[in-house]
DNA sequence: TAAATAGTGTCTTTTAGACACTATCGC
DNA sequence: GCGATAGTGTCTAAAAGACACTATTTA
């Protein structure tokens, strides 16, 4: 019998795997965070074929002995210099001729950045430009998104780019109710206020306030600090944090 | 500048794709249906090192020119000879250490079967094996599950493939009051019951019978075919049918 | 005290659960 | 009519929306 004629150990040292083929596999980023209040999403310029001009999301090949994740990381700390994001994998997007030049297939990640990782990674990354994402609507969510520079003007993305684009809004939106993303997206500590103009403005739409505040406060996941916010010139209101999942 | 230098084609003409490293990557695949009102997958057990005697989900390399999605579609017409069944994307499995032969990338895909599919499954590759597929428990819907023989024993599943296999589950619980993946444990025409049952079985509750049927009738995804079902001794119940998403 | 926003109370509307009730079939 | 299940009506409980109201801070 095929079982009992090696050990796996003899098995593994005779094995051959150059016999299958095989594929260049990438990971590609969706940065995505909050300026001045809206979804926005880092991406670089190509200034090589193909697609050359157009937008494309940072990204880099697999390592042969990196784990996925590790590599979403590794990317991630490299064009945007900060560890601490939330990073998930999102999908993977395999279609032959996604790109001309060979068979790459892209496992893709969505990381999220608070304002103040996505300053960062603008300084520490100069050739990454903050692009606005609208889109795609809510009651239409299976639209395209549209991209605009920081002037307003549209971008056109490389690949299936804006697909994945796409796919990132979307996950982000399904799992902003029942998930801790949406702190992702601010400082350690916040406000109210500030968690619902983020929930507000991921999901394009205007809240009831006193509602969100008995979700947000019966889930859950929200812990008080005791301190306010300083510096305004009305009633501080109080920080949160928030509290780790079981 | 660079940028003007070549143009597409002629850069896509001198381009060396041998450069970059390559992984194999394969499709593994959940083929998960309801056998006798529980759910249960479509496992083969192992004959090779490594693994050797434990029970592996059905998959196959992704061919140099063929889509994902197609080479999920292939691997599920060899393995269970039928076109028709839902089949979609899950997640990617890129540990260096899966697969201790060889750096093996895998994405799986998440099939659901009809009983009729999954009966015929069994027909057509008379070496998989319908395991009993219980947990995770919906109060802990991170923890393991537990996979049974049809005579009841555990099996020990290959590989990573006892996270693939949780994780279609709770994909699957997920979906399944806000999409139209039940529909596709159901054959094409079925009773509200038949639906409640496999809410149930997949979500391992019980469910109230006129709130379940409330939900189920104003989300305006069921169109009523006039039909009765036939061959009961009691009064027969209406036959649905899933209507088309927009 | 005025301005501005934080935070609360409460009424209404909607949705889900409980559960008994009626309806309809084969026999 | 009986047995069994389909299907409905209705009460209750819980959650969400609307919106006015009170509270607290700085200037």
């Amino acid at each position: 019998m095929t079982e009992a004629a090696f050990t796996e150990a003899e098995f593994l040292a005779r094995y051959d795997p150059g016999a299958y083929e095989r594929s260049a596999v990438t990971v590609d980023l969706v940065l995505l965070g909050l300026r001045d209040g809206r979804p926005a999403a880092l991406l670089r310029r190509r200034d090589q074929h193909p697609d050359l001009g157009r937008w494309a999301l940072p990204g880099g090949f697999v390592g042969p002995a990196e784990d996925l994740d590790a590599a979403a990381a590794r990317v991630l700390s490299e064009k945007a210099g900060l560890p601490g994001a939330h990073l998930e994998q999102l999908y993977t997007f395999g279609a032959v001729d996604r790109d001309p030049r060979m068979r790459i297939i892209t496992v893709a990640y969505l990381a999220l950045l608070d304002e103040r990782a996505f300053a960062g990674a603008l300084e520490h990354a100069p050739d990454l430009v903050p692009a606005g994402v609208t889109g795609p609507l809510p009651e239409r969510p299976d639209g395209a998104v549209s991209v605009t520079s920081p002037k307003g003007e549209p971008l056109g993305l490389a690949f299936d780019h804006g697909d994945i684009l796409a796919l990132a809004v979307r996950r982000l939106r399904g799992k902003l109710d029942y998930s801790d993303v949406g702190f992702a997206l601010l400082p350690e500590r916040f406000t109210l206020r500030q968690l619902q103009d983020v929930h507000e403005a991921i999901l394009c739409t205007t809240l009831n306030k006193s509602a969100f505040r008995r979700r947000m406060l019966d889930a859950g996941r929200l812990a008080p600090t005791g301190a306010r916010e300083a510096g305004t010139s009305f009633r501080p209101a109080e920080l949160f944090r928030a509290r780790r999942a079981l």
